[in-house]
DNA sequence: TTAGAGATTATGGATTTCCGTAAAATACTG
DNA sequence: CAGTATTTTACGGAAATCCATAATCTCTAA
């Protein structure tokens, strides 16, 4: 089991919840970061007194206060984190559903488990924590098990969400072209952004621009 | 203070919170609802009893799940709830901080305090509690209190909701119009439906259509 | 090196949206 | 009822987008 875990979680109502689980799991060593640069610190200070932890439950989003922050959101973390550990065992608990960035989570950052915050999640934390700690398994909630198995995201690569992005910031398509040659940035013709853009709609189901970034949006894409 | 209390929230990791706010509180008649039905269920199965409830919280947004549901969230319940029971007293305990949204909740369904769930939301709920239960004074927690100051929200009414939500499905101002004239609803000229959308553009300062759906989208009129 | 496939860009016309102005209808007022 | 404001509708040109086709570039394999 477990030794030493850290959590980033910033509502202090959930937090709670999980330092329960933690405690029934007779796991005494753990802290708690409310923001992901806290946890990262933690993290690297840890190995750098040779007493690094083996867990780490992170959320995905957190409030985003005045403060400025060098690391935003739980994505970036477990990614950071990973780099810098790669070892270290992750677990995200999250309220997220949407099979695109759970899928991500596990390629990119190759988190361990994902728990979807929900009815009875506490107990899948639980088991999550069981599977992950005896061994190399993955764990997923039931609910989004399916996100894995998605074959081929059909590939949304980086340029489309900086297109989306930038239409979902009020920016008409030639201004994006514009922006992408001064940026350098090599497929930047109006026909590239048209094809692009009719491939993202057909691929979404969008009958025109107003809804594709509307379904992007609801997605979590953008 | 308050003796009997009820609980409606979904997630169970901050429902734990909750409960260990109560406990500190020494308030130990509490019931837990993770369905909205099921909470309004109880609310007046207790009034039948005549041992109704004296306080709620209610979280607002509810995982949707396969099963059926005639209460679908939060805002609902509440609304619900006060035309039930008027003298309940009522808290919103949420992540929501979209002012439209927060202000309507005072507005239409009176609730009598809002905690923004953060990092050191239990305090605020504690502070919520006792204030509701000692007397009839709002609680609305600091980070969103400017809610309540904002000056008549410009009225965006019914009509103009229902058109972003077609927008945001894909359909096209003409076709909208065809659907209002079909439906019998008054301003059905491309000249008003133009000088709508015209005025919500200026009103969230939106350069197009695109981002104004977006907008409305992240606000969660939508 | 060169033919061919695939990707990128160019072009132009149809459609839709944008935005201002003017006409018509409705509401309000004395 | 007449006159004025307000709202709704009509119209038209400019801008943006949508969509199909053709030209150009790039890379690879023979």
């Amino acid at each position: 089991m477990f030794k030493k875990v850290i959590i980033a979680e910033d509502l202090d109502a959930i937090s709670l919840g999980i330092e329960q689980v933690l405690k029934d799991l007779d796991i005494v060593d753990f802290q708690h970061s409310k923001y992901c640069d806290d946890a990262f610190l933690k993290i690297r200070a840890a190995i750098q007194k040779n007493e690094p932890y083996d867990l780490l439950i992170s959320d995905l989003s957190f409030k985003t206060n005045h403060r400025e922050v060098k690391i935003a959101n739980g994505d970036e973390l477990v990614q950071k984190v990973r780099e810098l550990q790669p070892d270290i065992k992750i677990i995200a608990y999250s309220v997220e559903d949407k099979n695109y960035r759970i899928k991500s989570l596990f390629d990119n950052a190759e988190i361990d488990a994902f728990v979807l915050k929900g009815l009875n999640s506490i107990e899948e934390l639980k088991k999550a924590i069981h599977i992950t700690s005896t061994s190399d398994q993955k764990f997923i909630s039931p609910e989004v098990a399916s996100a894995l198995q998605e074959k081929n995201n059909f590939e949304i690569d980086d340029l489309d969400i900086q297109i989306l992005k930038h239409l979902s910031s009020g920016t008409p398509q030639d201004e994006i072209i514009q922006i992408f040659k001064d940026l350098g940035i090599k497929p930047n013709s109006k026909s590239a952004m048209e094809k692009r853009l009719s491939k993202l709609k057909d691929f979404f189901k969008a009958n025109n621009t107003v809804q594709l970034v509307f379904i992007a949006k609801d997605l979590g894409i953008i």
